[in-house]
DNA sequence: CCCTGATTCGC
DNA sequence: GCGAATCAGG
């Protein structure tokens, strides 16, 4: 299983959508996970999640890296990823005459790439609007992909809170 | 023991 | 460039 064009967009796709090495792996089949991670490092993709890796240590190793870049972390569970990928209703995923979505397997190189909905369950699919010729995703989904998604504050429990207020004000 | 990615090294 | 082996952490 050679890594052509397509097979390293989807390989980024995957991975910046927070899928595991696995994961992707064994969607895309043909590689192990080891793959996966070594494609990941040539492409210079790595760093996503394990916050600081000095190194290995104790081992036949010598070469190091002087600097560590402190990524976000990646909530670790089991099989199953909970990505917050914004739907916005204004972009509907393009269905094809077939009556199935824009999937790994029917996605094309001038569909726009954007990952829809869950990467580990079977309805995931992608934007497929028009990318335009050597683009990975359309015009909307590529400004996205530049523009970081805009922070919002951890979900508060404003219900406990409250309750100790009414409680403690009578 | 399960999982994860990181790095090295032979091909 | 590729990926198994290995390492290291959770």
């Amino acid at each position: 299983m050679a890594w052509t064009d397509e097979r390293v967009e989807l390989l980024k796709t995957l991975w910046a959508e927070g899928l595991s090495a696995a994961q992707i792996a064994n969607k895309m089949g043909g590689v192990t996970r080891n793959a996966v991670i070594g494609k990941v490092h040539r492409l210079g993709l790595s760093g996503r999640a394990t916050p600081a890796k000095p190194q290995r240590g104790c081992g036949p190793t010598l070469a190091r890296r002087e600097e560590t870049a402190p990524v976000a972390a990646k909530p670790q569970q089991r099989q199953e990823m909970k990505p917050v990928i914004p739907e916005p209703e204004s972009i509907t995923a393009l269905v094809l005459d077939s009556g199935d979505l824009t999937t790994v397997a029917t996605i094309k190189n001038n569909m726009c790439k954007w990952p829809i909905g869950d990467p580990a369950r079977d309805d995931f699919h992608f934007c497929g609007q028009p990318a335009g010729t050597g683009k990975s995703y359309c015009t909307y989904h590529a400004r996205m992909a530049f523009q970081p998604p805009q922070r919002r504050e951890p979900v508060r429990r404003p219900a406990a809170a409250q309750i100790a207020q009414r409680r403690a004000a009578g």
